[in-house]
DNA sequence: TTCAAA
DNA sequence: TTTGAA
């Protein structure tokens, strides 16, 4: 590879180390002639996500302890539960299936309010659900929020700190990505098992559902009606657990830390995929 | 519409 | 594949 192409990838790849940067912005700023990212930091059109990102880009490739997971978690927890006992709330992703450090903290939140039908309200009025908004007032007030990147309908990622000195370092907690998923509670077990992941799985039982006449997605399991022409999603499968899912794939269920699929030679599983 | 993230 | 910013 030529030097100047070397150098080219080098940068494309420092860029892209910050969050809100993928490969077109990337090389837009390599044509532009920036070399580092304080030349980036100076760029005046760099969106809110990109300098929310380049302000954290070194705090946001640091693994969060799962013991400071836990603490977060207590946070959101402690907070909503004091402005709304209803709220529900699972920390998924990686954290759920048991890993001792994490990229980040996903969230899934249910209200009883908040139901299917809502949800297509709130997205057709381009309205925030007033259940996520309060939450992440509530959040921002406590001084637990410190940064958003996005805040829509029913999702929520930004930046989150925990008080305090960190015992580890002597120095402030880092400042942590954390995302909020606002899911109607009628799809809890099926957003539950989407947000837990891992992605492997999720492919697994997906194609598993499609080989069964089923379609499954982080919004339930459905029947699928097949005419000759088209394929239209049917009924609902009433699923009350993650177990249900399972059972109706005919897997045997799966603890969440038994879900580390990604990269596993799959020899246990194998007799599910294909 | 395009881009980025998950 | 879906959500949100711009
Ligand atoms: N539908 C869909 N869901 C995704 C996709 N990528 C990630 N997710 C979901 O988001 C969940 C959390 O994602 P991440 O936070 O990126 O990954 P993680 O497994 O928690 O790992 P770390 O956060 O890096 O520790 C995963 O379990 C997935 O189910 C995607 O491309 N499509
Ligand atoms: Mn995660
Ligand atoms: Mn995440």
């Amino acid at each position: 590879m030529s030097p100047a192409s070397q150098e080219e990838t080098n940068l494309l790849n420092l860029f892209q180390r910050v969050s809100g940067i993928g490969v077109v912005a990337a090389k837009k700023f390599v044509d532009k002639g920036y070399k580092s990212l304080e030349d980036l930091s100076n760029d005046p059109n760099l969106t809110h996500h990109q300098c929310v990102g380049l302000k954290y880009v070194d705090e946001f490739e640091k693994e969060i302890p799962r013991d400071e997971m836990e603490n977060l978690l207590a946070i959101v927890k402690k907070t909503l539960n004091e402005i709304d006992s209803r709220y529900n709330m699972e920390a998924c992703g990686s954290f759920r299936r048991g890993a001792n450090i994490s990229g980040d903290l996903d969230i899934i939140l249910t209200h009883p309010d908040f139901t299917e039908v809502e949800e297509k309200v709130v997205k057709r009025h381009k309205a925030t659900t007033p259940l996520l908004a309060q939450a992440v007032q509530a959040l921002e007030k406590y001084g637990f929020l410190t940064d958003f990147v996005s805040t829509g309908n029913v999702k929520y990622m930004g930046v989150c700190q925990f008080p305090g000195t960190d015992p580890r370092s002597n120095q402030p907690y880092l400042h942590r990505r954390i995302d909020l998923r606002f899911i109607p509670h009628e799809n809890y077990y099926t957003g539950l098992l989407a947000w837990t992941g891992d992605d492997e799985l999720n492919r697994i039982m997906r194609s598993r559902a499609k080989e069964l006449g089923y379609t499954l997605n982080e919004y339930g399991l459905r029947r699928r009606i097949k005419t000759e022409t088209e394929e239209t999603p049917g009924e609902k499968i009433p699923i009350n657990s993650e177990e249900d899912v399972f059972k109706k794939l005919g897997m045997p269920y799966m603890e969440p830390h038994e879900r580390n699929l990604r990269g596993v030679v799959k020899k246990k599983y194998l007799m599910y995929e294909e």
